[in-house]
RNA sequence: GCCGCUGUAGCUCAGUAGGUUAGAGCGCCUGAUUGUGGAUCAGGAGGUCCCUUGUUCGAAUCAAGGCAGCGGUACCA
């Protein structure tokens, strides 16, 4: 090496940005909660798949990486053979590349459901990274109706899995075709790509959050945000934008109602009549199943993305509310959606398969679940820890620990350098509910002593003065050697009650 | 991408009429306690004051540029 002097290269530890690392606990009660989901989706007879993370490019969709910037929006790499492969940024395209390449062997109609994480390369903000988990469930080669109302059932029992109750969420179904009608209404008749199409989609989808005064501007004239930055509006004359919020309201009371009113908005285009017939066939599935609109409403704001959903859409929204650490109020919104996208396997296919789907964001649940203090905890999670009194006893520190794991005991000895003082304190940092000791003085007797880190941090809050504390083996106790399962599992049964 | 705000210890933040050795709380380590976490007390470690250039006798502080983070907005399969 030339220089041999200074500078050797230290990478510094740290994490791209939008991602996160998630450790112990919360690994657990993410692992429960997707167990939870998984378990409805099987109930309802959906079989798992898996997927790589990698599929080529061209495969996944239209975003082709270009040559200014091959990781828009997607994450791409370059195979040794030059060909483009991307991350998956849902688990929809993967699934449309599966049935499309496996058609011919598959039952139809094919269902399936799928979780794992997916990567999107965008700006992160709170709540949102760039690696996120999604567990989704899908019906390939089924027509409209029953299909998507099965899902929209299906993701109400998911949430209520979850413990989330009645009243505390509502799934918003719409159908595609309705907003397709409204904008024939309205004079706007271009097709997928008609720049005006898209402006009026986009300020529908902001009803919930901007509210009608918001959505207004962005329909007519355009809206200038508080950070004064500037959106270019649709440029809707008066009467049209009157429509569009009409339609947009159209929502309320029961179906019959919602579906009376819409009916008056765009029943009288086929296109319309059409979304409408659908929308009445799942609610009277609906009805004969025992969903009412508490779980499951029409709502016509719903727009669900822009892109290749064709018929029925729907959100599934927590509409609890909730405050965080520093007093604010926190709104947790969409946590999940679906809808029905006929158009995803012809791609490979050429021929039109009709699908439906529904997926939900794990981590958005999550924190939505914690909020609601729905989060499982696990109680006896961390292990009883052995600690090592006597280094040249490690055999019988081994035999104790052997036995606690033979009864089902999560236990672990202390591998550490460091005196007894590191040890609890290492034995409190994880968490543990007990302590086993076993010195001199306790071999001699043929005991062992177990202390209640639990009972323990409870009486130190008691504890006033200096003698108290030195004096402190208030928690512990001193068992038979022979009955240390039994007094290890009595202390384990205290704390966890 | 656009607009705004902010970058000082592991974390949360003080610290300007530019002026010695840059602070606090929490956390961490050590001791009081030669076999004991959590209370208390005493001590300690820990900083390229985001980076570069400039102004100045002198810059955490002023200026310019850059970078990063946060918030809003746009896009979002």
């Amino acid at each position: 090496m030339v220089e041999k002097k200074k500078k050797q290269f230290r990478p510094k530890a740290r994490l791209p940005k939008g991602l996160i690392d998630v450790y112990g606990a919360e690994v657990r009660a993410l692992a429960r909660m997707l167990d939870r989901v998984r378990g409805v989706y099987d109930l309802y007879g959906f079989e798992p798949l898996e997927t790589p993370a990698l599929e080529y490019t061209d495969a996944l969709g239209k975003f082709l990486p270009d040559v200014d910037r091959p990781n828009a929006g997607v994450f791409s790499l370059q195979d040794d053979d030059d060909q483009w492969m991307s991350l998956r940024y849902d688990l929809t395209a993967p699934l449309a590349r599966f049935v499309a390449q496996n058609y011919d062997a598959l039952p139809k109609p094919f269902r399936r459901y799928q979780s794992g994480p997916v990567w999107r390369n965008e700006k992160p903000g709170p709540g949102r990274y760039r690696q996120f988990t999604q567990i989704d469930a899908d019906t390939v080669g089924a027509p409209p109706g029953a299909a998507d109302a099965e899902l929209c059932m299906m993701a109400a029992d998911c949430l209520e899995a979850l413990g989330i109750p009645r009243g505390g969420y509502v799934i918003r179904l719409n159908n595609r075709k309705l907003l397709d009608a409204a904008l024939a209404e309205i004079g706007i008749t271009g097709g997928e790509d008609d720049p005006q199409r898209l402006t009026v989609l986009r300020a529908m989808d902001k009803l919930d959050r901007l509210g009608e005064t918001g959505v207004r501007l962005l329909l007519g004239p355009g809206r200038k945000d508080e950070s004064g930055d500037f959106t270019a509006g649709a440029g809707l004359d008066d009467a049209a934008i009157d429509k569009v919020l009409a339609f947009l309201g159209a929502g309320g009371g029961s179906a019959d109602e919602t579906l009376a009113r819409l009916g008056a908005a765009v029943g009288g285009l086929e296109i319309g009549a059409e979304g409408i017939n659908e929308l009445r066939m799942m609610a009277e599935l609906f009805a004969a199943a025992g969903y009412g609109p508490d779980r499951i409403a029409i709502d016509p704001s719903i727009v669900r993305g822009l892109d290749y959903y064709t018929g029925p859409v729907f959100e599934a929204e927590l509409t609890f509310e909730a405050r965080s650490e520093d007093g604010q109020l926190i709104r947790f919104g969409s946590v999940g959606g679906g809808g029905r996208y006929d158009g995803l396997v012809a791609r490979f296919k050429g021929v039109q398969i009709p699908a439906t789907g529904f997926s939900l964001g794990v981590s958005r649940l999550y924190a939505a679940l914690e909020a609601l203090g729905k989060v499982e905890t696990g109680a006896g999670d961390a292990p009883v820890i052995v600690l090592v009194m006597d280094r040249e006893h490690m055999g019988r520190y081994l035999a104790m620990a052997a036995e606690l794991r033979a009864a089902g005991i999560r236990a672990e000895i202390y591998m550490g350098a460091s005196g007894v003082r590191a040890q609890m304190k290492y034995a409190d940092k994880r968490g543990a509910a007990v302590v086993v000791m076993e010195g001199e003085d306790e071999r001699g007797r043929g005991e062992v002593t177990l202390k209640d880190l639990v009972l323990g941090a409870e009486k130190s809050s008691e504890i006033t003065d200096n003698e108290a504390w030195r004096s402190g083996a208030a928690a512990q106790i001193a068992v038979k050697r022979d009955e240390l399962v039994a007094g290890v599992k009595s202390i384990l049964q205290r704390t966890a009650s």
